[in-house]
Order: C-alpha cells, then structure tokens, then sequence
DNA sequence: CGTATGCCCTGCGCGC
DNA sequence: TGCGCGCAGGGCATAC
C-alpha cells in the first residue's frame, strides 16, 4: 500500500523523466478515476501543458502543470504511476494514460480503483478536502516531539488510530504506523493520550526512523506497489511486525500477533509492545 | 467535536 | 476442481 515512502520514491523516480515534458495527449479509459473537474474539461484543461518538478504533500502526489495548476493524484490502495515506452503492451487495469512530447508515456493504473486525479487551480481550488487539512510532514525538521504530544494529547482513541489520522500526522498508512509503534516499544491499542513523555519521544524517533529507513530502501512492495519506473521497492524484508502474524518477533522471539485495532488488521509483538 | 462503523472495489486465499 | 466467502485498506460519509 503506498504510504509517505513509497509515494516519495515515486516522486524521486518521476522527477528523472517528468520535468519539461509537455502533455500532447490525454487518454481517460476510465472517467470515475478523474475526481476534479470533470473528466472533458480535465483532459483539455492539462494537455499542452509541461510538467514542472514533481513534489509530495503526506501520500498526496503533487505534479506540477505550470500556469498555476497542479495535478494532483492520490493512489489509495492499488494505484500506480510511471513511465513507459509506448510499445510496452497496457496493463489490465490502466485508466488514464498521458502522452509526452518525448514519446514515452505516463500511466495511471489502479487495479481497485479506489485513487484517483484532482486537477487543482489557483487558489488551491478542486483540491481534495484531505490535503487542505492534512497534518505535519513527519520528515520536517519542525515536526518535534512537542508537536507529536499535541496530536495525542487528550485522545481516547487508540495511539495506532491517531497515527493513520492524516490531520494528525501526514503520511502514515497500516505498514509503517505499526513498525513505528513496534520499534517505539508501544501497545497500538493504548489511549494516545495516556502515553507518558518518554513514550511520545520514542514513538517520534521510531516514525522518523521507520520512514527514513524505507526511503532508503526505495519503499515496501508488499502486493502491489510500483515506483515510477515500476520497479519494486525493497523494505518488504525489513518488516518486523507488518505481515508477519504467527512468526518470531526479530527481537525477542515471541510469537507477532495480529489483532484489530480502529478497524485496521494490526501486527505487533506482545511482549515487546506490552 | 471525537469516536466508531461501513462503504467503495477487485483479486486473492482459504475452506468445503 | 470449483465455488463462495472473507479479507485487504485510505479516505470519506454517516451515525451516535
């Protein structure tokens, strides 16, 4: 599943072939994946226009168009987003597909169909409500322990289900919001609020920790992530409690266990995260 | 407001 | 071998 890491090293991989490239043609074989405006005025609204240096906002793509416009795409849960040649034969589930002046293009697949494009104007107008509320970068120097208190401070809810709430923090999915709680020591299932100040500065390190570590390994390809040049990313391995249900824990050697938490399948070990 | 639940959607793995 | 069911989950809509 794409989170802040895999979207980043999309972005990283886009901004080799992206910038300068001027959009000669726009192809929507699937209009429900255009969210904003409608997909005829988005089709003519972005062809001819030359993409500028790809930028990320949490798990928010942000491409831009010049002349104020940004394009905005969001891959939930299964969307994908690179760059091919042309005589490369279309995947399955390729709904949207911009031709480039240079003669490669750029696809957009989503076998759930769940992601999407927003076409974003001047003012930040047609931009998707959760990126106009969305929380700190968790990688910005400015996002300090202090910041990550504030977001827990008070909660009931569970410290897992604050750190998939992207108003909180940006960029946490289910994968790295349970390796951060793992390597901070941290039961996913506490009250946010009642952890004590320690905590709060261990669960900060381990968010930054866990993020940075997966960048460097160019994200995790669990089922069907691909970057933008649709190669797999290689942190899938470095799991220590994501998908590993049943398996000894990397540290102690109990038994990962899986429970529900905030209604997300949620891994972790029960005597290091007691 | 804060929290909980269900929905969107498709493919896969499991049990029978 | 085939079929149906449950599960996977990001973000949002709705309910309480």
């Amino acid at each position: 599943m794409p989170e802040l890491p895999e979207v980043e090293t999309l972005r990283r991989t886009l901004a080799r072939h992206l910038p300068g490239r001027q959009v000669r043609r726009v192809d929507v074989m699937r209009p429900g994946q255009i969210r904003h405006p409608d997909p005829e005025t988005f089709r003519t609204a972005v062809t001819g226009r030359t993409f500028g240096d790809p930028q990320r906002r949490g798990k928010y793509l942000l491409l831009p168009l010049g002349g104020d416009r940004t394009l905005v795409c969001h891959l939930r849960m299964s969307g994908r987003l690179y760059v091919v040649s042309p005589e490369v034969p279309r995947a399955t589930h390729t709904h949207v597909l911009f031709g480039l002046d240079d003669g490669t293009e750029l696809r957009y697949e989503d076998q759930r169909t769940f992601g999407g494009f927003h076409l974003v104007g001047p003012g930040d107008e047609g931009a998707p409500e959760g990126l106009r509320t969305l929380g700190p970068e968790p990688l910005d120097p400015a996002w300090d322990p202090g910041r990550l208190a504030g977001a827990l401070r008070g909660r009931r809810a569970p410290v897992k289900a604050v750190l998939l709430d992207q108003r909180a923090v940006a960029g946490l999915g289910n994968i790295y919001a349970d390796e951060a709680l793992f390597r901070a020591g941290i039961h996913p299932a506490r009250p946010a609020g009642d952890l004590a100040g320690a905590e709060v500065v261990r669960l900060h390190r381990a968010v930054r920790e866990v993020l940075a570590d997966a960048i460097a390994r160019r994200g995790t390809t669990f089922s069907l992530y691909l970057d933008g040049e649709a190669r797999p990313g290689e942190f899938y391995s470095e799991l220590r409690v994501y998908d590993r249900e049943g398996e000894p824990c990397r540290r102690c050697g109990s038994p990962i266990a899986k429970i529900r938490v905030g209604g997300r399948g949620t891994h972790f070990c029960p005597r290091c995260q007691a």
